[in-house]
DNA sequence: TTATTTAGAGACTGTTCGGTCTCTTTCACA
DNA sequence: TGTGAAAGAGACCGAACAGTCTCTAAATAA
């Protein structure tokens, strides 16, 4: 069992950043058998055909992101500061996969056809608004957030402007872009919390 | 004169929607041959390759958006008043062509090679960020908006802003992230206007 | 060590790709 | 209406595509 699964595993750790990179139609069986060194053969033995392997890279990827978005986040004391950190190590490390979000390369790569790579590209965009939102639901609950902040909304702003502007700094080639969200972000943070302090 | 080149207008404004849905790879010559009624000859005769039909393609797409966001705009008094209409329209109709922002599924489409695409696109976002930023520094000239306001963070916040909703929008079906967005940046606009009403 | 299963190589298939080239038709102008 | 130029049809090309199949090599279990 233990050299199957690992060379599967090898495949796609391999075939993840270039499907991220290039998008599905632009990335061929014969570029991951380059980096992968294995020959059709060798592939095919593990996937049942790219569809499979390409949502496979994809769910790798997006874990590899979430990952590191999300470790020792439970450290931090306080809801507000929790979603400052999330802000800032976002500005920091915008992806640590090579091409950028998965999410957001694979929203606009599979929106056309592809069903199986919109429902993972829409189980991932969920899951992170719900991680957000869980956040100022809590802040809410312990009074260190506003009563009248809609936890949604708040999730709904934070990733929009955080993949917009990290969007517009890759195109740019500056972390400008980036650096005015984190700013107008950290202000958004400043009002919802409870005016004590 | 006159027949070819209404002959190229009507194959750039066919193929316009299809490679901004489809993406660059993943849209044939075939596609185009079906889309326009015409064969390999008639297309080949009028660009000297795809890459060039998809640049024209793409220019197209962005002067469509660009004019539905921009006309009539010098009809309406104010600056902030300007701006609150870009974040409004860009609500009420996120894109004129199939297939979402030209620039946003074109930057991801050409961020590995296609330099041509990529310049493209820069200059396209460079543009967007000029004619929101002119506005700003037209506000703060005649003491509408306050000084110490900077028109390219402006311009960063408001663009990363809706791209973000827009594609988060598209992928879950619903306008509420558009709404979201809409709602921030209006109270963002609010707090950038000169304290005097 | 031996028997059996699993992993991988690599030749092969049919299709589709972007692009070329020649020949016919249509147009514009005199 | 006749003539040269422009426009388009469509057969054709080699390369690249996703995917299959058979045969060998390696790992595993007895």
């Amino acid at each position: 069992m233990a050299k199957g699964e690992l060379t599967r595993q090898r495949i796609i750790a391999a075939a993840a950043p270039i499907f991220n990179q290039r998008g599905y139609s632009g990335c061929s069986m014969q570029d991951i058998m380059e980096a992968t060194g294995l020959e059709k053969g060798g592939l095919y033995r593990h996937f049942a055909n790219k569809e499979e392997l390409a949502a496979e890279a994809f769910r790798f990827a997006l874990a590899q992101c979430v990952k590191t978005r999300t470790e020792d986040l439970e450290n931090i004391e306080g809801s507000v500061a929790k979603l400052r950190s999330v802000v800032q190590r976002f500005v920091a490390t915008p992806s640590p996969m090579p091409g950028g979000c998965p999410l957001f390369n694979t929203a606009i790569d599979a929106d056309d056809g592809n069903l199986v790579l919109r429902e993972l590209v829409h189980e991932g965009i969920q899951a992170w608004k719900a991680r957000i939102s869980n956040i100022v639901k809590t802040g809410v609950e312990r009074g260190e957030i506003r009563q009248t902040i809609e936890p949604q909304s708040i999730a709904n702003t934070m990733i929009s402007m955080l993949e917009g502007a990290l969007m517009i700094s890759r195109i740019e080639g500056t972390k400008k872009p980036l650096q005015d969200a984190c700013a107008m972000l950290e202000c958004v943070l400043d009002g919802i919390a409870t005016k004590c302090s």
